[in-house]
RNA sequence: GGGCCGGUGGCGAAAUCGGCAGACGCAGCAGACUUAAAAUCUGCUUCCGCGUAGGCGGAGUGUGGGUUCGAAUCCCGCCCGGCCCA
């Protein structure tokens, strides 16, 4: 037998399974169903060791729900629209969609090298019309329902890119595709999806979600951020004019001393008086350059402009100025708030800068009725507060939330921090917003049998640097008659957030060649809900709240039943090198290519499952020098199979031995396996494949040896599945090891008749004696106390208790 | 500032339930095989002290306390790192 040549197996048996079709899947009732699903990547060319770990760790979880019995269904496909295709095109002139196509083209052949189990019968990718037709189907639904709608909006917006970003997209001030990059504001119509009528339901339902990470959950949680409140109307002084807002903290009503308007706020120009008007103008200018998150930081000392005018505490009647000031938001609650210096941090160091007085109306327990050096935002006891005066604050809110009721002047409202979902980009590498606009009949929906909306091609890529998509470049896409009444219109030209792609591909990977509908609601409710969904942290909450909101929205369309898309969720951990994650485009690397070259990819799956638990990031300049280890590991599996050794029955006691270590590696590695503890899980592979070396050098080749090593490779072929094949054809197979069943253990064999007795006296180790798993307590004193290592720690002292614990250990007490 | 996660040998890590700390690997050292090397195999490898050695003793899971017969594991405080929200 040759020695192990990966490079020439692996490509072998990739063909094999290819032609024999091992991983077409079709929905049968006679085997259970399981989703598994990694998150489908931006096509972005040749795989590194970083994806290799992120597709190793799907791909045994398919190959092992498989043996187990299970109907997996395991797609893969593309999310292929996006902004590094349009740059390459403004950069290089290539278009994007060749660019595109290229990068799937390696991608591809990488992840065909790589061994995985996909069906590539099901292979979508969000580029072909065949699937954006459907992108651009629900928004037409959704528009019909109201989901869909065209603000003025105040966005983010990204210099860079020129386009517009969604909240989820602004990582600290900064665009999240360059982090050097601050985000500026711009106000413009765009297209949002309402949802905020999903809020609550997003919100109640993470409880559902039982095996999702406790982590992500919070996250979801606090991005929908619930807070319930009261929206009541402050009115204006001497005039018919109220100005709402919002507020958590009704109880500290009595305690308003100013109100602050976002500068942003629609009311500012008509209520700053003529003296006032310069400095609050100058004002507005400078807030909208700045960016939110510095707007709220509370390191930073709030500033504001007086607008001259006044509004009147509608409890109290008294009379308070107005301010703008940039750490009032127009995009939460009001755009208005009720100035309580007392009582909240910033509205403090904002009364304190223009000094505005701050009375106490929450007292703190035990307060001394001096004024307070910093604010009191607990709980405490209403003081200069009317009638309500002396009432616990939890209940003083209550109360005056039913005075404001009573009284018509607010109500009791929910406020979210989740905003719409902003979907217009002005890009060209996205799904057409099917609408057209009528001089007549204003906005119009693209009737459905017109669909898709084409991409056109010879589209100039330039920014215009206007804010506009390149679409609007090309005369024979914008013009487009009114569908209504024939007149020459205008098309809409802004794409489509490419997370509305990713929001259903799993639905669509259900029944991928559906023509006349997204997805059969039949299929999809055989295979749905995903039990196994896979991917990184970083889409915690744009892409898996989008996706539970489509969902969501998709049920009450009636296309599916289903309440949340993803059962399991598990989130793995990134590679690093070198500080920062692996990637193709910062040039930190080691490609999957390479490595195939030097270990073969067995090797790197195996490597990449051992060297961390995988949740846990990894750097590779740390772990560099294991793949060595690996290799050595399936180097030893392989001649254990194919060496010559003298054939023989082998004794007893070391095939019961043997046979001992090999089901309690059975039961440990589907612990794990079960767990994602693959790490270890391979360490136990390791282990039973040293004993089975040790085993060989004493008793040879023998039938017992050949049960090991079958229920071995069985175990190993998940992990690496083509030595694991090529070996079980060599122990003469004539079928696959990925058609055969998972193996399982004897409890009996599992079972120890012996353990290491740990014997302590006074908590600390003494000796170790081999005992009967038998073993009692009294039997195991009397040996502990006859030991000569014990005897010496006891000497002239009083045994004052035994602790004993079965199969463990022996605790002496002494004194 | 708040929330969550983490900190274990030279390195990656292991330790389902509170019960032998460091499995399995990497790197290193020594040996076998070899003309030699590679490959392979065997042994050692947490730290400190004592001992020629077999060995003996002590300390030890970021840090300081606590609970317990017994703590990497549970509780409290602190330090450091990461992520999310501010």
């Amino acid at each position: 037998m040759p020695r192990y040549v990966p490079q020439e197996i692996e490509p072998k048996w990739q063909r094999y399974w290819e032609e024999q079709g091992f991983y077409r899947v079709q929905e049968v009732s006679d085997k259970p169903k399981f989703y598994n699903l990694v998150m489908y990547p931006y096509p972005s060319g040749s795989l590194h060791m970083g994806h290799c770990r992120n597709y190793t760790i799907g791909d045994v979880v398919a190959r092992y729900k498989t043996m187990q019995g299970y109907n997996v269904l395991n797609p893969m496909g593309w999310d292929a629209f996006g902004l590094p295709a349009e740059n390459a095109a403004i950069k290089q002139g290539i278009h994007p969609q060749a660019w595109t196509e290229e990068a799937i083209a390696e991608m591809k052949g990488d992840m065909l090298r790589m061994g995985l189990a996909y069906d590539w019968s099901r292979e979508i990718g969000s580029l072909d019309p065949r699937y954006y037709k459907w992108n651009q189907w629900f928004f037409l639904k959704f528009y019909e329902r109201g989901l869909a709608y065209k603000a003025k909006a105040w966005v983010n917006w990204c210099p860079v890119d020129g386009t517009i970003l969604a909240n989820e997209q602004v990582i600290n001030g900064r665009c999240w595709r360059h982090t050097d990059t601050l985000v500026t504001k711009k106000e413009l119509e765009q297209w949002f999806f309402r949802i905020t009528a999903y809020a609550e339901e997003l919100l109640r339902d993470l409880q559902l979600l039982e095996h999702w990470p406790e982590q992500v959950k919070i996250m979801q949680e606090n991005w929908i951020g619930r807070s319930p409140g009261v929206e009541f109307e402050i009115p204006l002084k001497d005039s018919q004019q109220v100005i709402p807002v919002f507020t958590t903290r009704i109880d500290t009503l009595y305690g308003v001393t100013f109100v602050v308007l976002a500068p942003e706020h629609p009311g500012v120009r008509e209520w700053t008086t003529a003296e006032r008007r310069a400095e609050v103008e100058a004002y507005i200018e400078e807030t909208l350059r700045a960016t939110e998150i510095d707007r709220l930081s509370t390191e930073r000392e709030p500033e504001g402009v007086f607008i001259g005018s006044y509004a009147v505490n509608p409890l109290n009647g008294e009379r308070v100025p107005i301010y703008i000031a940039d750490y009032v938001l127009t995009t939460y609650g009001t755009g208005a708030i009720q100035g309580v210096p007392a009582h909240d941090r910033r509205d403090f160091a904002f009364a304190q800068k223009y000094g505005l007085p701050i009375p106490v109306v929450i007292a703190p327990p035990g307060w001394d009725g001096q004024p307070l050096r910093e604010a009191y935002v607990e709980e405490g006891t209403l003081v200069n507060s009317g009638p309500f005066t002396g009432t616990p604050s939890s209940l003083g809110r209550e109360r005056i939330a039913d005075e404001i009721e009573r009284r018509g002047l607010g109500r009791r409202v929910v406020n979210y921090r989740l905003r719409d979902w902003l979907i217009s980009r002005q890009r060209y590498w996205g799904t057409p917003i099917p609408i057209i606009y009528c001089e007549v009949d204003g906005i119009v929906p693209v009737p459905e049998k017109q669909l898709p909306v084409l991409l056109p091609e010879g589209v100039d890529f330039t920014p215009s640097g206007t804010g506009q998509s390149p679409l609007a470049t090309v005369p024979e896409f914008v013009h487009a008659p009114c569908p209504v009444c024939g007149r020459r219109a205008r098309r809409e030209t802004d794409t489509m957030d490419t997370f509305v792609d990713s929001s259903w591909y799993f639905l669509r990977f259900t029944d991928p060649h559906n023509t006349q509908a997204p997805f059969d609601p039949a299929t999809a409710a055989y295979w749905l809900p995903v039990d196994q969904y896979t991917g990184g942290i970083e889409h915690a909450i744009l892409h898996l709240l989008y996706a539970r909101f489509f969902t969501k929205a998709l049920r009450d369309l009636g296309l599916t039943t289903l309440d949340e898309p993803f059962a399991r969720l598990f989130n793995q951990g990134m590679v690093l090198m070198g500080g920062p994650a692996m990637s193709k485009s910062r040039g930190n690397y080691v490609s999957v290519q390479e490595f195939i070259h030097s270990y073969g990819i067995d090797t790197g799956r195996i490597f990449s499952l051992f060297v961390a638990p995988p949740e846990q990031d990894v750097e590779w300049t740390a772990v560099r020098g294991g793949e060595e280890g690996v290799h050595r590991f399936l180097n030893r599996v392989w001649r254990l199979v194919t060496e010559e050794a003298p054939t023989g029955t082998g004794s007893p006691e070391a095939n019961q031995a043997i046979r001992r270590t090999t089901h309690r590696t059975i039961q440990k590695v589907t612990q794990d396996i079960e767990r994602f503890h693959f790490n270890t899980a391979v360490s136990a592979l390791m282990e039973l494949s040293n004993h089975l070396v040790a085993y060989t050098q004493e008793q040879g080749f023998t039938p017992t040896l050949k049960d090991s090593l079958r229920s071995m490779l069985l175990m190993l072929a998940p992990l690496a599945p083509h030595i694991s094949e090529e070996l079980w054809r060599h122990l003469g197979e004539r079928d696959s090891i990925h058609r055969q069943v998972w193996p399982t253990w004897d409890e009996e064999l599992t079972r120890a008749e012996s353990f290491t007795l740990v014997i302590q006296v006074n908590g600390k180790l003494r000796d170790k004696v081999e005992v009967p798993a038998s073993i009692g307590e009294a039997e195991a004193r009397e040996l502990a106390l006859a030991r000569e290592r014990v005897r010496k720690h006891l000497d002239g002292k009083k045994v004052e208790q035994v602790i004993f614990v079965p199969r463990r250990l022996i605790n002496i007490l002494v004194k």
